[in-house]
DNA sequence: CTCCTCGTTGTAATCGTTTACAGTGGTATC
DNA sequence: GATACCACTGTAAACGATTACAACGAGGAG
């Protein structure tokens, strides 16, 4: 009979070392490849999997003060590149061991406090956060314990104790940038969450250095509106050209639509992307800087393992 | 001093009650709200929070036999809807006290089962498996064990002894396809995952009813062009309009347009979608039936929770 | 004064592993 | 035939919490 009605138990490392005829620790040196002789090392085996054993992970982590977990907190999964990012990350960590743990704080600080306090509770190995806004005090209780974490395209203070890992958009920001001046644009607006010091730093300093002037705008403020925006800019002396993320840019075209503005004739728009297979697609020349987030995912998956295995990386990039 | 060079250790339970003055067991209790004089309530509050005490997750859960966590396995996160459906369980569940254990196969069915079988080690409370394709045999070890397990959109076979949850296109699907016949289409091409079974299924039966002729296309088979199925819909004889996912529609947009035909007046495009974003904002007319995976993805937490709390869910929706 | 009860507390077993340490028996060496 | 060495194995102490059980003293009832 398979199913008993006796309370249900997972078989334990005890019951397949008895199952075997041998004692608890060669049942655990064999199934974690220390010293054992061949014969026990088959009869061990083979117990185990005819009793499918399934080693208890939290069992190994109480005992190898190690969880072989990554804690990865999403400020807002909306915000440009959030996919890319865990896809990326997933990928990477999950194949080198490493399980996940994941949470969305939905654009919330109160709750990304609250999730980091839990990671510290289920003992992470390691922290990412990506997009933080403003992280609280709780984050000092990773830097004491020695946790190794960092943050991805952060937007203000907050992640600053952070290594920082950020997109390098430069090149590509200085090419739309030299573009816009070439077309004749003289007055710009930008709309880019994180302020200068955000992660969009780069297109600030290619705005700066350009000469244009630039008005910005925080699209992520209680009372933003794409149609004001539009507004503004087609009137008089408006901006004729507006930067923005990729659905940031959505959102002002609807608005454009709407107020009958055309793009781009009245107002130009450009994106700072990572998704360049729909802009593609649109009749509306939307112009988009791309940037792979994908790889980044993957060069801050690299950082943290290192980092785990034994040296810390460089405080930025 | 409060950095010393000791070897670094977190404050655990006993340090709690020794900086108290009571027992283990007292400040067990009292963490917990389990009884325990005013008195000693105060002092072990103060002692706890004075060292900086976080419990440990792990060491709960081994003996609670319980670890609030819940395992979501993504098939692909690049799916239709994907996201919405990630967003809405992290806050839902979350906010119950789960921790949510998060993967993304990247759409490899080998892949899947070695993060389900990582989930059985870190005896996740429950599993979600997201857009699952073809479960292995470590899926009867959930059934087997008692594990809360639900597939969410699920296609084809493998997590068919899964309570499923799908959404219910039914009367915007039927809707469409009755526009389509006014149109005038009398011959469809349907590019739809999972086939007749999968969790288009509302959109086969309605095609089936509606006595067009269907054309059947899996777009997730190996070889599969999008400027071939373009190619054969606009020749004399073809399909002239085409149902599909949003992506694979906008693949389709891509083929039409390198094979200069044109949308909608050569072919039209129907999208299932999950994003009415942006299709609307096409110049193209790609007419959009819309889902709303937010809701389902509240649909499935809450029902995850209630089972969790003790009754098992109907079979499906 | 004795006996019970009640509220509070401590002792110790338990959850499932890993691993330091101390055997065990056998073979090779003198 | 004793000695040292070796490969292997078992015993038991951690890891950090929860909780059944027993012990305790104070107070009320008889």
């Amino acid at each position: 009979m398979s199913l008993s009605n006796a309370p249900f138990r997972r078989p334990t490392l005890a019951d397949v070392a008895r199952g075997a005829g041998v004692s608890i620790a060669t049942a655990s040196r064999v199934l974690n490849g220390g010293v054992a002789s061949p014969a026990a090392r088959a009869r061990v085996d083979a117990a185990a999997d005819s009793l499918g054993y399934i080693p208890n992970a939290h069992a190994q982590s109480l005992r190898r003060e190690r969880t072989m977990t990554i804690g990865v907190a999403f400020f807002s999964l909306k915000l440009p590149g959030a996919l890319d990012m865990l896809e990326s990350l997933s990928r990477q960590l999950d194949d080198s061991g490493y399980t996940l743990l994941i949470a969305d704080t939905a654009g919330d600080v109160a709750r990304f406090d609250r999730i980091l306090a839990r990671f510290l509770e289920r003992r992470v190995d390691a922290l990412i956060c990506v997009n933080p806004h403003n992280i609280g005090p709780v984050l000092d209780r990773f830097l004491a314990d020695g946790i190794p974490a960092a943050a991805v395209m952060s937007r203000g203070r907050g992640a600053a104790q952070l290594p920082l890992f950020g997109a390098d958009l430069r090149p590509a920001v200085e090419a739309a940038v030299a573009r816009l001046i070439e077309l004749g644009h003289s007055h710009v607006s930008a709309l880019l969450p994180g302020g200068e010091a955000g992660p969009f730093r780069a297109v600030w300093k290619a705005l700066r250095a350009s000469g244009l002037a630039v008005d910005a705008v925080n699209p992520f403020s209680r009372d933003f509106s794409g149609a004001e925006v539009m507004a503004r800019a087609s009137a008089r002396g408006g901006a004729s050209a507006i930067i923005s993320t990729y659905p940031v840019a959505l959102e002002l075209l609807r608005a454009a639509r709407a107020a009958n503005v055309a793009v781009p004739r009245d107002v130009s728009l450009l994106a700072v992307s990572d998704d360049p297979g729909v802009a593609e697609l649109l009749e509306t020349p939307l112009s988009a800087i791309e940037v792979d987030l994908g790889a980044l995912g993957q060069a801050v998956a690299d950082a943290m393992l290192t980092w785990l295995s034994g040296d810390p990386p460089a405080r930025n990039t």
